[in-house]
DNA sequence: GTCTATAGGCAGATAGAC
DNA sequence: GTCTATCTGCCTATAGAC
């Protein structure tokens, strides 16, 4: 699903790549929308998880985001997609369940991630214009496109340079100069992404 | 193809569209490779028409940037993704010819792009840190992101408050800061599903 | 250029044995 | 749970009349 789409593979592909049969696939999932909408659970359920195991690190809000866009880094780097950005694509051939969960995963991470941009601005880490909310939208829009058009060019570094700059935005001023300057160097340092 | 992706439409579905039988439809264009590829080389020529018209207009760079983002909403508008965002997802689907257009595509908007961000550099209306290059591949990502994020919303004020975030990063500073005061008046916001 | 008719294949899905 | 066999339908694509 993340690297052909919902619609471009069949109940074939994954018997074949399990050596099983069709039907057994179907035994488990009746139905194509049942196997889709279980596997964007699942994915999601894993999504949700690792948000919460960033959140258990106790980081600062820096250290936070540039975690978040390793997920999608390593997403990446299977040639595939992030699994609802591909659905996102395919919205309108999904049944409703299915819409109804991608809507859901997009909620879910703008929620998490307005809730690190907020700790961010009160720590004086982040600076930025306009609602948290907006930010958080913008910020997980950056990361889906970014990704998407990394993968035609399987370039991965076309995904970290324009995710980094994406955060860029919303650094300090002045830490983000100096970030800029320096900026061949290594994600070790907090003020870099 | 724009709503419904490449895999998602048949030759039946624009048969019954335009009331003509499929074999009329293959006549036109033998194979569907052949019409994905020339359907998205007319779209490449029009973006490319789009752009041009843009230049000639002799406008600054933060005003060429709003028309440029003014495309990618009007696309939104009619339940459409841009053509080539959809392709990028089912990039790994397509025959060779389309995935070369599709990356032909957006090397012509990172060039545009980084064209018109490097006019406004040197105008001092745009400020950032990176080269033009990476900035131009981090807006049309953020531009994909937005648009392919908004659409199960069905909701263009998403799209275009993404857009005007990820143009601010750009702004100088002191513009971006003035104009983030006067724009927290539009916040109605309705969220139909 | 357009049509009807149809080929040939693969899709999702089911029946029923083991 | 897994299999073989099969159904039904839609898909892309072609043949050939008008």
């Amino acid at each position: 699903m993340q690297t052909l789409g919902f619609n471009g593979f069949s109940y074939a592909d994954i018997a074949g790549e399990l050596g099983i049969s069709k039907a057994t696939v179907h035994h488990h999932f009746p139905t194509k929308a049942a196997l889709g909408h279980a596997l964007l659970e699942r994915y999601s359920d894993n999504f949700r998880g690792a948000l919460a195991s960033i959140d258990m690190s106790n980081s600062e809000a820096p250290q936070k985001l540039d975690r978040y866009v390793e997920f999608y880094r390593d997403v990446l780097v299977g040639n595939r997609l992030c699994l609802c950005g591909m659905l996102a694509a395919e919205y309108s051939t999904l049944s409703k369940p299915m819409q109804d969960s991608v809507r859901h995963f997009f909620d879910a991470n703008e929620t998490w991630l307005a809730g690190v941009i907020n700790q961010g601005r009160r720590a004086g880490a982040l600076q930025f214009c306009g609602s948290v909310e907006d930010v958080a939208r913008m910020l997980l829009g950056a990361l889906e496109g970014a990704i998407l058009l990394a993968r035609p060019y399987n370039d991965v570094k076309r995904f970290l340079s324009a995710a980094r700059l994406a955060l860029a935005g919303l650094k300090d001023t002045r830490r983000a100069a100096s970030a800029s300057r320096q900026r061949r160097v290594p994600r070790a340092r907090a003020e870099t992404v």
